[in-house]
DNA sequence: AATGAATGAGTTTTCATTCAT
DNA sequence: GATGAATGAAAACTCATTCAT
């Protein structure tokens, strides 16, 4: 009985690594659920079993993909930090966690694409939200007080400017390195890059 | 001739137009041809008579779409502006055309899930580079020589910049709204967002 | 187990007969991968499930065609006739075998058509090749020793002979019927056919 | 008007052979008018004005090949030589046409697995008969009387086996050289299958 | 829990043919 | 006589999904 339940937890988890890898590299409407299960080394079959549909796989990987990050981003502990220290890591953070996790773009992506029904009817909608919104807060705040930091910053406008400096790079990588015709993710543009956004962020922040 | 010539210009530019909002709406993979086909009032093999095939023809629509928003940078006019009006002017620019043209972001994800492999046989290369890139250099040099901006800011950088803080914010809209529990293009939100990006592209590049 | 075992095989079978059919009336080009489902009684599905395309069922209905006429001819015992009877036998055998497979003839017209390319990547090309050439090689060098046969005759040349007299008549009957003006196929037809055919050959061998 | 009257005989005469060869090529189902448009280099609907459909230029090609090879025929002045050699020229000639001629005979085979039914409606049809089959007949009469070949021989028999053995070899050749693992059609092997031929061929008819 | 066989409804693409000039 | 544009019907092939065990 056990050993069972270990064999159907393990085979769930396998299916939803392969449907995050074909969603990511395909697109929900390119994706293929043959593919998926042959990627899960598993019976078709069993797709259904576990995921009902299609759709409902990706609303599963979906609802995955936002746990992980969000857990990366509660070990930041950017409360911790002297203010500019906090918005700097969380800069270096954002980049890297997009870098090492390309999948996460492309599923954003086809989210959007689809209107983001997946998540409408996601029940634990409430694991979505950034935790970070709040902590960015009082990071802000608390550089404010302090004098290092300008006032009137809404902090969720600060996480979208953050998040989408790396995205639109990251994401449109390919169409950019075409138009500029040189590799964006050679290890010199990429610190290049890295430090552009730091300095956009803080410059914009610190108090003049 | 003319008539015939005209006609066959006509049925080329209705192709390419339905094929731009079906390919926006459900990118390529969930396009229908035979939607296509439909919402431009002509004959399925009217498209292959055309443009060979489904791959073909989202070149073709990649294309122009690149064109027409070239055309649009190229009517802006920078280089008569003072620095920091020129920029600003060009983060408003970047924002309204997304905002009008919400076809080009999903294009632009269509292309790159593809790895831009629509653009690498492109011909006209040329025309994708955006002609923005040497005005913003010699907005950038103007400016640090009047010592109103910092020096040492990449124009290809600042570019990224201005297009990802906009880019993420409309692309991602459907999820963002969803996780935030509000409507990022209700007129208010809007009006924020572009006086947000204005606050920081030009407090990073407005010397201290 | 079995059961599914026996299905899958007698759906190969089925649809194997019916492609046959289908290309030996048709062509390769003429044949319907929607006909040749029906003639099976099955989804047209499972013909690429089980056969992949249009070409490789083709391909696979050659291989069994082949390996059904080399079947026979290795029942045909000739080693054990004397010389003459043992030519003979083979003109006879060649004669009805392709009278009562007719498909046999236009697959292998098809397949020339298309340069045999089906059978260059046929792994079971061993198959393919007659048992019959040693065997008829041993009958003409008996033959020869017994004094009854002439010599020097190459045993592949003579193969092709047997089959070409044969071939040509049945094969291209209806274009000869229309020409002479007399039905070629008619039971009297046929039994001068072979008989000048039993003497043409036996003609040739018999020593002087 | 002159004028134009030649160009419209160039222009079906080029059509006509294109057809001809994209139906050598093709077959009758795999051919493609585009193609034959495009090989004669001219507007595909000029096709349609000539010769109604693809069918009736099906029977155009095979009416004009027929003409072709019995004006050969009648080239040949059988009845001017000695018995054997007439028969022997027939054997050389038969062979070297359709080496020359591979159309002729993917053409016919064309026309046989649609049952020669566009040879039925074929006003000409008397044009179709050889005209070699009388000279044969005399030939095998002559030969009879000075006693050089044997009696009882059937002009028509005799001549479809002279066709079959050369047929068969060069419209089998990809099958055969596949299944052989040998060049039929080298320079060294042609003129092995013509001497076998001639041998088979005479060796029957040679009085003992 | 797991799986090979089977399917209905599409999906892209092709083709012979016709229209309009 | 000649041609570019246009089309309806059908072709090969695909896909998510279900059946039966």
């Amino acid at each position: 009985m056990e050993e069972r339940q270990r064999d159907a937890d393990r085979s769930q988890a396998a299916i939803l690594a392969a449907a995050r890898d074909e969603f990511a590299e395909h697109g929900l409407g390119g994706a293929r659920v043959d593919r998926i299960a042959e990627r899960a080394g598993l019976n078709k079959r069993l797709l259904y079993y576990y995921f009902d549909d299609k759709e409902k796989l990706f609303q599963a990987v979906l609802e995955q993909t936002y746990r992980d990050i969000r857990d990366r981003e509660r070990e930041l502990h950017l409360e911790d930090l002297p203010p500019a220290d906090a918005v700097k890591r969380l800069v270096e953070f954002t980049w890297n966690y997009y870098l090492e996790h390309p999948e996460f773009l492309t599923l954003l992506n086809s989210a959007n694409l689809h209107r983001a029904r997946h998540l409408q009817g996601s029940k634990r909608a409430r694991e979505l939200n950034s935790p970070l919104i709040e902590t960015l807060a009082h990071v802000l705040e608390r550089g404010r007080k302090e004098g290092v930091f300008r006032g009137g910053v809404d902090p969720v406008q600060l996480y979208v400017s953050i998040a989408g400096l790396s995205y639109f790079y990251l994401s449109n990588n390919h169409t950019l390195s075409a138009i500029f015709g040189r590799d964006l993710l050679a290890p010199k543009a990429r610190s290049e890059r890295l430090s552009h956004m730091t300095d956009v962020i803080l410059g914009y922040l610190l108090a003049p």
